[in-house]
DNA sequence: TTGAAAGCGCTAACAC
DNA sequence: GTGTTAGCGCTTTCAA
């Protein structure tokens, strides 16, 4: 950044303008008012395509007290559904003609808080969030919100409060339909690698596990709820625990509760010669594009990234632009991709 | 941008010093050098955790003249390659305190110059770029590297300019392999989705292909080398021609430039019932993780992204810190995965 | 140990 | 139409 960059000064000094001059022809000024002399306009235009000038855009943003970034700060985007979402967002705010700060979270609230820092430091222009596991960052998320920084959640929210805006999908109707699924096939015992609970995203999901269930008049065994996170070593390590305590013997189904993880549990099977679907019928959560390709092509349920990658950045620009947004929570609904792993 | 948020000079009125001194506390300058009173010190903290103090790094950019921040330009993060490549980027990243911009070019040179420019705007400390087909923008890289921005190129770079620093794979080897693989089993007409000729990635393949050939004293047939772009579409489209026009049928392999083409064409066999490998053998590029899931696992070149991206950094970081760096072009070997789609 | 003041590059209100 | 000048918030020399 200090690499004698040619500056307006430079400019104005090479025209004999002056720096006011100079920044206004650049900005194209005339055309919203206030106006320039053609011959003014033309020298100061080609002498700074001659002297390769580039606006600095942190003076810029100092003085216009704008940055035009938007932060996105996501758990990890090697996973399909966070990947997807990046470059929807991307793209949109490309053409809206603000850039991009990415940040991962690696599911650790500590990464997330220095993240989430760096970009209130970086005074940008809005946030669109997708919380890591537990709520230790919630007193700066409740900063910000007081700061009137424009922020969105995205695909989690915190049931304890329910101020914040958010963009998640149906993930109790999600789950439920999955489950009802499989129990429509006349299987009961449903393992079921939940995540953690104290996220929105596992909470909802376990509640559609219960819902299934209870409307199918069957009632659920606990112990086949299962925590874990959201890797997928979590479902090999897991699946792997299951097949020696011969759980998965007496089981009729394996869900996970996301495609990533189902991966894992994948993994652990073949390499244990448990047959999908003859001996255990299985799925993932999210719509990963190759769960079709799979040898077994992967039951999942689509949570139609693209419509809430689209509605959280639309809200956001809405608050940038402090627009009254109608909704302050948005559910996007899901779809069951039933496939040959759960029997279809 | 514009919230009120609190500045040094708040904290300096409130604790009734200098700004001068707030920001050497700030700042921890006493660590450096200069001694501070622990009684200012502590004061001065306390009101600015008090006041919720976040520096603001505009200004902090602009009197430093560093932004601490990088901007990364890929063609496309839905390809599980460049997904890889920002991941690991990113992750580096935050370990020495640099942001990540992110933009796309979509293979379109225009996109990929608004985002440069942006980057020079915005005065990141250094750019990797995996550049789009053609060489269109190659005035303003020159004019990048005159104004010794660190650039490192990733991927992809320039046969006729290499005066750019470089982190490839070693892409005729990986491609001589692929294709040697595949003409060891007795298969000579070995269709190619090449990607276009004008990107070094194709260039390489294609020699590696020929190489192939020619190491095993076969002459390759022109028409089989087939230009395209790069994305699964393109896969899709050439091989229903192919199909069309009965050249599949006397074909023995038809293998991609890379895995996401090479989803285009799985799907535009199955779609036509041509078997793999029983009617013809297919390949893919880049070692996209979930392609051993598949229901004929695919044939592959493992190009080590995790290296790639390691030395890609690692050279930026170099050039940004003032560095000799030794080499200036790297290639990083590839390995092939052979699976069933080749027969193995 | 601390403060005053200049400067980073740009915008915009105000004057001519 | 154009120039002067005061910021934007922060760092850093130079003095005290």
């Amino acid at each position: 950044m200090g690499k004698n960059y040619t500056t307006i000064e430079d400019i104005a000094r090479k025209t004999g303008k002056s720096i006011a001059t100079v920044s206004r022809v650049l900005n194209g000024i005339d055309q919203k008012g206030i106006p320039i002399s053609s011959k003014t306009k033309e020298i100061v235009l080609s002498t700074a395509r001659e002297l390769g000038y580039v606006p600095n855009f942190a003076a810029r943003a100092l003085s216009l007290k704008n940055s035009m970034a938007i932060g996105l700060i996501i758990p990890d985007i090697m996973q399909l559904y966070f990947n997807e979402l990046c470059y929807i967002i991307s793209k949109l705010a490309a053409e809206k003609g603000y850039s991009i700060i990415l940040s991962h979270s690696y599911e650790d609230s500590r990464a997330e808080r220095k993240a989430l820092e760096m970009l209130v430091s970086r005074r940008v222009n809005g946030i669109i969030l997708a919380p890591c596991t537990g709520d230790k960052n919630m007193d700066m998320l409740k900063a910000i919100r007081k700061q009137q920084i424009p922020l969105i959640l995205v695909d989690r929210y915190f049931k304890d409060f329910n101020q914040f805006n958010y963009v998640t999908t149906d993930d109790v109707e999600g789950c439920s339909q999955l489950v009802k699924h499989i129990l429509d096939k006349g299987v009961q015992n449903i393992l079921f690698i939940a995540g953690n609970p104290e996220t929105s995203v596992s909470a909802e999901r376990i509640e559609g596990y219960r819902k299934a269930f209870s409307d199918a008049g069957v009632k659920v065994a606990e112990e086949n709820i299962i925590e874990s996170s959201y890797f997928q070593e979590d479902g090999y390590r897991i699946t792997l625990e299951l097949i020696k305590s011969g759980r998965i013997k007496k089981a009729g189904a394996l869900i996970s509760v996301n495609d990533y993880v189902a991966l894992g549990v994948l993994d652990a099977l073949e390499e244990n010669g448990v047959r999908i679907p003859d001996d255990i019928f299985t799925a993932g959560y999210g719509n990963n594009k190759f769960l079709k390709y799979f040898k077994t092509p992967l039951t999942t349920v689509n949570q139609h990234i693209e419509s809430l990658a689209v509605s959280a950045f639309s809200q956001l620009i809405g608050l940038i632009e402090g627009r009254i947004l109608t909704e302050k929570h948005i559910k996007v609904p899901c779809t069951l991709v039933a496939r040959r792993s759960t029997g279809d």
